[in-house]
Order: structure tokens, then C-alpha cells, then sequence
DNA sequence: GATTGCAGAATTGTCGACAATATGGAATGA
DNA sequence: TCATTCCATATTGTCGACAATTCTGCAATC
């Protein structure tokens, strides 16, 4: 299980947000400091230190004297983030379309060749980490710091939104439509870049159920106030 | 100076925010965590935290084992963080114009007084606060966690732009406009409360000068006196 | 004169211990 | 039986100290 030596804080973010994203982890979860002090075999400074970049990034909350919880996002707040997402890939994209390097393209159509690995291997752990790990390559190849860090904020709060909200078992962020988004970008056909990221926007979040609220809540204390 | 008692965490990054608005701070100037826990009086776990916060803003960058520095963002990354507010802001004026209630109205008429009054008063640091303080509030209002935390990350980082490349002295942000907005959403007019935002925030922008980079400082003590 | 190597100093990274606060349940009284 | 108060327990917040890493100044060498 854990290891003998002690693991890096990226580390541990990277752990938590992939048990979030495989359902392991339900949102209103407590997660308790020293329990994963010593889960993760560090101290709990390291350990206040991950949550507080899992704050950052939409994951968890902190409520002060109390703890850290799995975040439940709402319906509404579901929808903001797609529509931001929507505008943020769509700049992501404009900006590609206007022009790669041979190593970025090669950086992209190797990532989508991963991709396909894993889907084909049906490796649920890579499938999850690389599909989110295309949109993130797309705004780091752009090369904005900004646009970078808020591709980052957008895609963790996507897969806690996807892990609450998916109604169905496969992960439908594939790699075919991947694809032809990185062939548009590299014919630097902007509009039929643009469009296709659309889509394939418009495609993942069809597939969520946005409709229905579900019992998430295992509070039994709060049910029987 | 500072305080006998220690502050909070929150007003240490408040402090460090103002500072960088203010231009005492400049970018690239390194943040030592002893000198800044002598500074407010507080241990140098505490100062990691606030660190930890403002990175997360945007405003600082921390390099491991080398330090925290003051963010120098580039002209297109200034952009890119207006492109984004311009979708983000529209998306809350759209959603608060479908109806907010008479307290909301009343807190954003009053906000909009408050900037009055520093205006006339010429109070710098208020002003600061508050212009800011406004797009946030609107934010705050449409009552979605995520809308408010984007917004936070796009006034903080907005915040430091403006300081690395405002070319007048005068701060832009002003009532009026702030003003004309909130009738246009007490209206419910849609159309008008968007075009307005938009020409704000060009109007914003205009008066940054996304050419030139200026130096930086370095005596922090000063700057956060 | 420019470069390299090496201490010493300065700064960040990490940890364990203690204080402050919230939670849950038992005891008490109406 | 129900509400209230109080205390034991668990959890978070804070701090100071030590280890690891990086920077700096100086001298020796080519």
C-alpha cells in the first residue's frame, strides 16, 4: 500500500483528485489530516498543504476549525463551468490554429496515441488522467500562464462534476474526437477547430444528467435534525 | 507599524494584494517568509499559507527551495486575462439581469456610494478595494461558487496587470459606470446591462499601456509598512 | 582577465509537540 | 420524554527548531 518513504504534495493531490474523479472519493467526505498523514506516510504539514491546492483547484473545502470536504458542486454551478470551458478552449484553440511548432505536434498526436493505448487496454485510471491531460497540453502549448492555469482550475472541477453527474459507465472524453481537433489545429483550419471543439464540448456534457439532483448526502445527523 | 498581536492569513494576502495594487510592490521582487513573518508578527507558517493563497491568485510565483516573487505577467497574458473577464463578467450581468432580490439591489447601490465616496475623498487604498470590490459583489450575487472563485482569480490577477501597465495615474475603475450598470440590471435589461459591462471593461483596458514593462523594488519592509 | 571550486551564510522544506476549538454523548432537571 | 448543560474526545491551528538546499563572496587556477 503506502510507501516506506514519503511522497511529494503534488503527489497526494494528484491521488486525491484521481479518487474523486473514480467515484472512490464521494463529495461531503470528510478528509481528515491526520488520517491521511498517515495514509500518504508524511506529516500533517505536507498533508495541510495538499489541501489547500485542492481548495485552489475547486476539489475541496476548507471550512475553518472544522475540515476539509469533498466539494458537491450544483446543477448551476455544473453549467458555469461548461459555459466558461466553452470560451476558454475555444480561445485555447484560436490561438493554436495560428500557428505550432513540428515538436508540439508531434507532443499532441503522441499524447492522442496514449490515449488510444489506454482506451483499447480499458485502463480506467490512464483513460481519466489523460483525458483530461489533452485539454491541459492544448493551453500549456499555447504558453500562457494564465490560460494554462485556468484550463487546470476548469478541468479538476469538470471531473468532480463528471464523477457526480455521469449517467453513464464509459468515459466519453475519447480520443477520436481528440483527434481531429489536434489534425484541424495542425491544418490550421481555425473554424473547423473551433467548431469541433464545440462539439466534442457539447458532447461531454450530454452525456451528464443535469437534470436530477441525487442523494449524495450520507449525513444521517443532518436528516435527523 | 505592526501590531503587537499576530493577523490572520487572509489579511496578510489582503495586505500583499493592496501592496502589488498600490505599485509598492513590484514584480519580481522576492517575498522572504522570515522578513515577512517579522513584518506582521507572525511565524513563517502562517506567512507559507498566505503565500500558498496568493499563488493560487495569481499574483505570486513560487519556486521550490528558491522562493515566492511578486508575478510579472506579459502583455499577452493581459490579454488573455481581459478576453476571459469579458465572457465571465457577461455570463454574471446575463444571470443577475433574470431578477435579483431588493436586499442584492440595495448592497450594490450601496457599494457603488461607498465608491463615491472615495472617489471624492481621493482615498487610494479605498478605491483600490472597492473598484475591485464591485465586479466581485456582482459575482457574489448570482449566489455560484464557481462564478465567484473565477471572478476572485480574474479581479486579483486584473489587479496586478493594471499595476504593471496603467499609463495614467488616475484609477479608471470609476462609479459611473459601476452606477449604469446596476440601474441596467435593476431594469432587467439584458442588452443594455452587457453592453455596458463590455464597454467598461474595453474602457479598462484601453487605459492600460500593453507595451512597455517597468522595474522593479526592493526594499519590501517599506512597501508593506 | 575570466572561470572554477569551495566554504560560509542565508533561505526554504519538514517535522513533532502543544494550544485552541468543535463535536458527541452522558448526566441533570423540568 | 424532551431540552439543556457539561465534559471527554477528536480534530484543526499554530509555533519553534532542525535538516536540506541554494546563493554569495573569495581565492586559486588556467
Amino acid at each position: 500500500m503506502s510507501d516506506q518513504t514519503g511522497v511529494s504534495v503534488q503527489q497526494i493531490v494528484e491521488k486525491v483528485w484521481l479518487s474523486i474523479a473514480e467515484r472512490r472519493l464521494r463529495p461531503g467526505v470528510q478528509l481528515k489530516e491526520e488520517q491521511m498523514a498517515a495514509i500518504f506516510n508524511v506529516s500533517r504539514a505536507r498533508i495541510r498543504q495538499a489541501l489547500a491546492l485542492l481548495q485552489r483547484d475547486g476539489l475541496v473545502g476548507i471550512i475553518p476549525n472544522r475540515g476539509a470536504f469533498v466539494c458537491k458542486p450544483s446543477v448551476e454551478e455544473a453549467r458555469d463551468v461548461f459555459f466558461v470551458r466553452r470560451t476558454v478552449e475555444r480561445c485555447v484553440v484560436e490561438r493554436l490554429c495560428k500557428g505550432v511548432s513540428k515538436a508540439d505536434i508531434k507532443r499532441l498526436r503522441d499524447h492522442v496515441a496514449k490515449e488510444r493505448i489506454a482506451n483499447t487496454q480499458d485502463i480506467t485510471t490512464d483513460i481519466i488522467k489523460l483525458s483530461g491531460g489533452f485539454h491541459l497540453l492544448l493551453a500549456e502549448t499555447v504558453g500562457s500562464d494564465f490560460l494554462f492555469a485556468t484550463m487546470r482550475d476548469l478541468i479538476s472541477r469538470s471531473s468532480l462534476i463528471t464523477a457526480v453527474y455521469r449517467n453513464t459507465n464509459r468515459f466519453n472524453c475519447g480520443p477520436d474526437e481528440h483527434a481531429e481537433i489536434v489534425e484541424a489545429i495542425v491544418n490550421n483550419d481555425a473554424d473547423r477547430a473551433t467548431h469541433l471543439m464545440a462539439h466534442h464540448l457539447e458532447h461531454v456534457e450530454s452525456e451528464l444528467d443535469l437534470t436530477e439532483i441525487r442523494d449524495l448526502s450520507h449525513d444521517l445527523r443532518a436528516a435527523l435534525a
